[in-house]
DNA sequence: GTAAAATCGGATATTAAGATCAACTTTGCA
DNA sequence: TGCAAAGTTGATCTTAATATCCGATTTTAC
């Protein structure tokens, strides 16, 4: 019913990094006090999102963090399975071993339609659709206010933080 | 995607129980070597499934575990509130501790209609039919062969745990 | 060349879930 | 009445996820 923190850190940063204009590297330090989470932290999962091609790193001075070419294809399954790993939606309800078609927990067929959606779900949030429902301002991606998310369209020009 | 091991646990026991005679205590020790899961943490489990009303317990000589009368009609629900707390479905995917749907996760709305099946799946399983598709022999609730399942109808003469 | 800024990566600390153990109470029965 | 079988209870151990720390390394501005 719920994703690892993680993984939720993980899916909150690569959106706020798909919020940013692109091209311009973005700190660590800056993501995780925009999102309200532990900076080490962080630290760790961008790096295991680099190394699953998803970010770019730039270290020295103005380095940070930048999407990827095409980094805003991708979406919250590809996230999800660099993570949790693949095969992170095949569990059995029940916590069986084997749960297959052919020898299932009795709630298998049951879940499998709802696993679909999910599965679907997934494969169909893109960084892209996240980040501009995000810089639309009527959706959130950290329970902290996000004043600071640049829209490209129109720049917050008497935001000091962007200054 | 996942529930606790408590919950799987605590589903599995509830499950086996009730395809047992209703009536005739069943031993915690019993249960923990069928489902094959550790017998002094199922007892921690068994003892919240009794605070929460779904069974009785016995101690002493010919003590065990009884559903309750009407238990059969438990729900998996019921027994995940128990377990997990009244609004574990509530969760937001992305952790914001508030995401309603005034303010809300880029995902919210995606979400909810999957929410919605979870939860009726949820209502819909009952012990009385779980337990019933798993005397079928068609399912099953632990990796072990659950070769001693009493059907009540057809008893298995021939099976030495039945002696 | 050097110092500042930043990531990298290994070691460690903290926390909560999961699991175990031992002492205790209750009960049935000989 | 005494013993053995069963659940009860609280303390404790283990493990994995989460979080922090710190030194090493890389890059860039000057």
């Amino acid at each position: 019913m719920i994703l690892s923190r993680t993984s939720q850190y993980a899916i909150q940063s690569l959106i706020y990094v798909a919020t940013q204009p692109p091209g311009e590297p973005i700190l660590n330090r800056v993501i995780a006090e925009r999102l309200d989470v532990p900076m080490a932290y962080l630290a760790k999962i961008m790096q295991i999102l680099c190394k699953g091609q998803l970010l770019y790193s730039f270290r020295g001075r103005q380095g940070g963090f930048c999407l990827r070419e095409g980094g805003e294809k991708t979406d919250l399954m590809q996230i999800l399975v660099l993570i949790e790993g693949v095969g992170f939606t095949d569990n059995c309800v029940l916590g069986l071993k084997v749960c297959s078609d052919a020898t299932a927990c009795p709630v298998h067929s049951k879940w499998l339609p709802i696993k679909e959606k999910i599965v679907h779900l997934l494969h169909e949030q893109t960084l892209e659709k996240l980040a501009h429902a995000v810089k639309s301002g009527k959706y959130r991606i950290t329970d902290l206010p996000m004043v600071a998310i640049a829209t490209g369209d129109e720049p917050f020009a008497e935001c000091p933080l962007n200054s």
